[in-house]
DNA sequence: GCGTGTGAAAGTCTTCACAGCG
DNA sequence: CGCTGTGAAGACTTTCACACGC
């Protein structure tokens, strides 16, 4: 995962934890495909299942949205699906800009799943003159001149951040300035941003180098279990015969 | 934060928190600019402050490492970049192919943070026939009834998947099954992997209606702050002149 | 004196295990 | 009887605050 956040201390009641939060949209997915094969209920341990968790984790986190579910049945989809929605924000439309109609905007652009439940691409901007009048997934991409406007008009308050990592800040702060609350980041940068605005980021490479420090640590064990296993063997060899528990592992591996 | 795992409860020594793996590509960004610009030693609050964390985590962060820092002084930078590449597995080249050449994929075949450290496009592989045979970033397409041959011959242990979602199951077993180990999945489908298997996820959606949660909750509370200082306002009409205590909110929104 | 390194405290998240309701 | 909902325990993470070494 990739997180940025600038929040006040975990509010009074309705707090609903940020963790669970992040596995909201999970569950809403594998609902909504249950719901589309129209599946009518659903227990706490096959939607985790569904959603890739585990299911004391999964009824811990419906449980601070209220009491949704019917004991010895489980829970309603359509119902469910409908809560969730209303608590991620989902029953109204959000107008999202992306800024920087690189190789990477314009795949968001074009991606599906954008429009799919709640969000609407409202315009896409960019700093290239060549770039602005050329459309991208059916959109015009305008120049980066108009972008408070186009905030303005549209009432986005949520932005998507494709530039190239020199520009990101500057073009985070114009965003802020303009009236934008949240912001998705794919530079890779670090993006300083006033409070009461929430920075989310998603970064390849961390991810990548992520994945390479277990990696890593996989080849490490491995080799030390071959040593640990190798170790084991001349053991028995040695104790080959001299008494009954030539099962045991002899050596322990540090 | 994206993120799946499939890990054992913590590993001996040499066990460094989950928490601090994922922060350490950030401190290495940091450093590799302040190494760039010549910087010889940096304190914990100044890489903390380009980090965008806070500098006691940072201090806590780099104590798992080992006491790499000088008192009084604070951190030379080269010597940093290069324990936490070590760490990190950096200073090994990892071949990682990518699966699905559609408009993200193109994307990340192009991003240039790929290459720059530790990463290695060995391949990109696509299922349309129409795909394969052009290039990518400079790279030929590959058909993917060759994608054992090529994860084997490359000794690829990191994959990508941006195919649809419907065919990232099938694709991510092939993957797994090739010898690939560690998996960073960007369609919106939760994978399922043997133990011993790492996955992490990039999902837009996921991340914009995170971002839409906390926007909802913002538009709340102005309402009920608004909502509070017109109730104080009013209260405070109502106390006029009755005490010395106006100045003490007398409504507390619930 | 200054800034690291680190126990200890506080906070958050996950897991357990079972009471209780349909 | 099955499955939800939830206190309580446990694990992990962050923050605090200060001893310690340069």
């Amino acid at each position: 995962m990739a997180t940025g956040r600038t929040h006040r201390p975990a509010t009074r009641s309705r707090g609903i934890p940020e963790a669970t939060v992040a596995r909201l949209p999970l569950y809403l997915r594998a609902l909504t495909a249950l719901s589309e094969r129209s599946v009518p209920t659903v227990s706490s341990e096959e939607l985790a299942a569904a959603a890739g968790v585990n299911s004391a984790k999964l009824r811990k986190d419906f449980s601070y949205l209220g009491s949704y579910g019917t004991r010895g049945v489980g829970y309603d989809v359509e119902y469910l699906v409908y809560q969730i929605s209303r608590e991620l924000g989902l029953t109204q439309d959000w107008p999202v800009v992306i800024v920087g109609i690189g190789n990477l905007g314009a795949a968001l652009a074009n991606y599906g799943g954008f429009a799919s439940r709640g969000f609407r691409v409202a315009a896409l901007i960019d700093a290239d003159s060549e770039m602005a009048g050329k459309q991208v997934a059916g959109i015009a991409v305008q120049h980066s001149d108009g972008l408070e406007k186009i905030i303005d008009e549209n009432g986005v308050s949520i932005g998507v951040i494709t530039t190239p990592p020199g520009v990101a800040q500057a073009v985070c702060d114009r965003l802020v300035a303009a009236g934008v609350t949240s912001i998705l980041n794919f530079a890779p940068t670090v993006l300083s941003v006033p409070d009461g605005v929430d920075v989310r980021k998603v970064d390849l490479s961390i991810e990548l180098q992520i994945l390479a420090f277990h990696e890593q640590r996989k080849a490490g064990e491995e080799a030390e279990a071959q040593a640990g296993a190798a170790a084991v063997a001349q053991a028995a060899q040695e104790n080959n015969g001299k008494g009954p528990d030539g099962d045991v592992p002899a050596v322990m591996p540090a």
